[in-house]
DNA sequence: AGCACGCCGACT
DNA sequence: GTCGGCGTGCTC
């Protein structure tokens, strides 16, 4: 039997919120936790001169500090320690990345347990309505919000949470009044686990799979208790989503939890709907609209097994499962997966770690898969599994290339463009126009000198922006007003040069003037639901005019569309970015799939000024699929990934030269440590990064590559540890970017 | 990253 | 005379 009251350990090694790649040593506090001190807690501690909120990594006997120098442990905050398939996921995440693992616990934590808000014993609020007194509360007529709110409470008997009332757009305030008033009652109830759903998971049945769907379905199925990873590699309108939600079902029933990632515009209440309509039980979403306390109460509500679904964006892979059952990443390809800042982390491949650890289904999902993806489905490490049907019985729509060259352009837009949108108009359908630039036009130019409007902070020219007039420069947060003649010589022969969406919607409003116009980009939606009201327009389907950016691209069902046009493929296509050409015949494709979804075939036009281009007329004749074929090659052949890993440093100074001498310092350390240690990584640069001066402060990057990712692993962890005892690095902001994305 | 200490310019 | 600029050093 085990000793019932062990002595304490000397030391507790504590993870702390800093980027400091160790541990901190403690001793442990004056009162030990009911269950002991174990692996897992949270706990305050002294750090520097101030607290923080820390977690217990390890307890053990010795300390390569002088014990009798350690600091105590303030406090614990909670008595259990947190879960372990989490503790686990951050470990990971931390080793995989080389990041701090106390900045990685503390960014996968919700802020209120950062906060060291306690975690047990949270109560939920409900609001109950009182008997009614013999008279109606005068007060209540001047108030008619309240009246209204105190006729809905009565309609619960039982009361409600406070989430329910708030849902209907009543707010706290106000049930406090109705309290002051002495009409509603306040109760507080412990958050406590929901009697398991046995009778009727389905609140609407499931719909008929076709045979694809089904084959894929139970392919998924074969071994739902095994590391069991799957592409479901599926057009546009094919139905992934209802393989989905039938192999959520399965999992639920088996009394398991599901995890669901979407990318970030791909949660709106449209998806979450279809989601909570389906299942009677709990359906956890988790956006950036939630409150610190909204999100905690959804992390305990999964950690503690009582939501058995949870949907979320990128740091949803943090959410912990008390009975793992499944994971689904929905759009695999998508790049709000990664994480662009500090931790750089991408989801996708955490849940592919995560799955694995767990020993579930993993299913990646996407109509272009990734070539990595893909890459792995052909080597047989993930089952590729197809849906070449749509539901409607149109083939996609085909991509028609357009030559711009030679041609006069009207907001973007060549003759033969503008009569294909005359003509579905005057069909009554609707059309979009896709173009990846927001403002009025790139830049202002002077034709009489040459002048560009150039950022003075960094290399990159000044967006000409309408509503409001201004310049603005999309990579610092600079603003200038536009200016009456040029700086340089004094022409007042100022230009807009090129098309944004502001001109090319101005263009067709002007082309199409008995016709609404919606541009739908990140500045005209900067209304938190200004977005949701024009797609709701426009799903009426009464003809018009849509211009967007990929926020329209995306994931959005425009049943009405039957022409998009693309004002510029090229942008794209001849980026210097490694991985520019498979971005850009994704979002072609996916811009594609808006086009002809109802009742019509639709058209895509594709303007260019490189109709001859060999990628680009590949993926017009035979598809993205036979580009990727052609796209991996060329990947073998470049020594890129998904052939080689890569990882980058960056560095960042306000003195090109200082950041350049680290990564000199840096490359020659890593290349004669390689020799010994990693002979497969090789090092590249230091390089200047593409639009090397950014908000006045310069970037130079090095580039690790290797063909075995445990060598690669090894070169990064020397370099970081390296660069952390480097006095010269502290006067460089620097960052590890292992898998990058992009290059810039 | 924070947060202090420390040593030099324009203000009550 | 001080308020405050950011260089440099430390965090069990």
């Amino acid at each position: 039997m085990p000793d019932p009251f062990p002595p304490p350990p000397r030391v507790l090694r504590v993870a702390v919120p800093t980027p400091l790649r160790r541990l901190f040593d403690y001793r442990p506090g004056r009162e030990a936790p009911p269950g002991g001190w174990r692996a897992g807690l949270r706990v305050r501690v002294p750090f520097g001169r101030r607290q923080v909120v820390g977690v217990v990594m390890e307890c053990g006997e010795r300390s390569d500090f002088p014990l009798e120098q350690l600091k105590a442990v303030e406090a614990w905050l909670d008595a259990e320690p947190l879960p372990e398939d989490w503790l686990w996921l951050c470990r990971f995440t931390a080793r995989y990345y080389q990041h701090s693992l106390g900045d990685t616990l503390h960014q996968a934590m919700p802020v209120l347990l950062r906060q060291g808000r306690p975690l047990a014993g949270r109560m939920r609020e409900r609001w109950q309505a009182l008997p009614p007194p013999g008279e109606d509360d005068a007060r209540l007529r001047r108030a008619p919000r309240q009246a209204e709110l105190l006729a809905m409470l009565r309609q619960h008997p039982h009361g409600l949470p406070t989430q329910a009332i708030v849902a209907q757009g009543f707010s706290r305030e106000q049930l406090l009044a109705l309290v002051a008033k002495g009409q509603v009652a306040r109760h507080e109830t412990p958050l406590t686990a929901a009697e398991p759903a046995t009778a009727g998971l389905l609140a609407e049945p499931a719909l008929p799979l076709n045979r694809e769907q089904a084959q894929a379905l139970a392919a998924i199925h074969e071994r739902l208790d095994a590391f069991h990873p799957c592409l479901l590699h599926g057009v546009t309108g094919s139905g992934k989503t209802e393989v989905y939600l039938q192999l959520i079902e399965a999992v639920v029933a088996r009394g398991r939890q599901a995890l669901l990632l979407v990318p970030e515009i791909g949660l709106t209440p449209q998806t979450l709907a279809r989601f909570r309509s389906r299942f009677r039980v709990p359906v956890v979403a988790l956006h950036s609209g939630l409150t610190d306390n909204e999100r905690l109460d959804a992390w305990e509500a999964v950690a503690s097994g009582r939501a058995p679904i949870v949907i979320g964006t990128r740091s949803a892979i943090f959410t912990p499962l008390a009975r793992p059952g499944a994971i689904i990443v929905d759009e695999e390809h998508d790049g709000s997966f990664k994480q662009q800042e500090g931790l750089r982390y991408h989801a996708r491949d955490l849940a592919v770690a995560r799955a694995k650890h767990h020993a579930i289904p993993l299913v990646l999902g996407s109509a272009t898969p990734s070539l990595e993806s893909l890459y792995h489905a052909e080597r047989g490490n993930y089952r590729h599994l197809r849906l070449t049907q749509r539901a409607s019985r149109h083939a996609p729509a085909r991509l028609e290339l357009i030559d711009l060259r030679g041609r006069p352009r009207q907001g973007g837009l060549i003759p033969p463009a503008i009569e294909a949108i005359r003509e579905t108009l005057a069909a009554g359908h609707q059309v979009l126009v896709f173009i990846n630039r927001r403002g009025f036009a790139p830049t202002l130019a002077c034709h009489a000198c040459g002048w560009l409007a150039d950022c003075d902070h960094c290399d990159a020219r000044m967006t000409l922006h309408r509503q409001p007039a201004v310049l603005a420069c999309h990579h610092c947060d600079k603003h200038r007003p536009v200016p009456d003649a040029c700086p340089e010589c004094g022409s007042a022969d100022l230009r807009p040069l090129g098309s944004g969406t502001e001109r090319t919607e101005e263009t067709l409003a002007a082309l199409f003037p008995k016709l609404p116009v919606h541009r739908i980009d990140r500045d005209s939606t900067r209304r938190r639901d200004a977005f949701e009201q024009v797609l709701g327009e426009i799903r009426r389907g009464a003809p018009c005019l849509l211009v967007g950016t990929q926020m329209l691209a995306k994931g959005h069902h425009l049943p009405h569309v039957t022409l998009v046009v693309v004002v510029n493929a090229d942008a794209g296509l001849y980026a210097s970015d490694f991985r520019a050409l498979e971005h850009s015949a994704q979002l072609l494709v996916q811009v594609a799939g808006r086009a002809g979804r109802a009742s019509h075939p639709g058209r895509v036009l594709v303007q260019t000024l490189h109709t001859d281009d060999p990628h680009l007329r590949l993926l017009a004749g035979r598809g993205y699929d036979a580009l990727a074929e052609q796209l991996l090659a060329e990947r073998r052949a470049a020594a890129l990934p998904p052939f080689r890993f890569l990882a980058l440093l960056r560095l960042e100074s306000p003195r090109e030269e200082t950041a350049t001498a680290l990564g000199r310092e840096a490359a020659a350390m890593l290349r004669q440590w390689n020799a010994g240690h990693a002979p497969d990584v090789s090092c590249l640069g230091p390089v200047p990064a593409p639009m090397e001066r950014r908000q006045n402060r310069y970037h130079v990057q090095l580039m690790l590559s290797a063909g075995r990712r445990s060598q690669l692993h090894a070169a990064c962890a020397r370099l970081t540890a390296w660069l952390e005892a480097c006095p010269e690095a502290r006067r460089v902001r620097w960052s590890l970017d292992v898998d990058p994305q992009t290059l810039s």
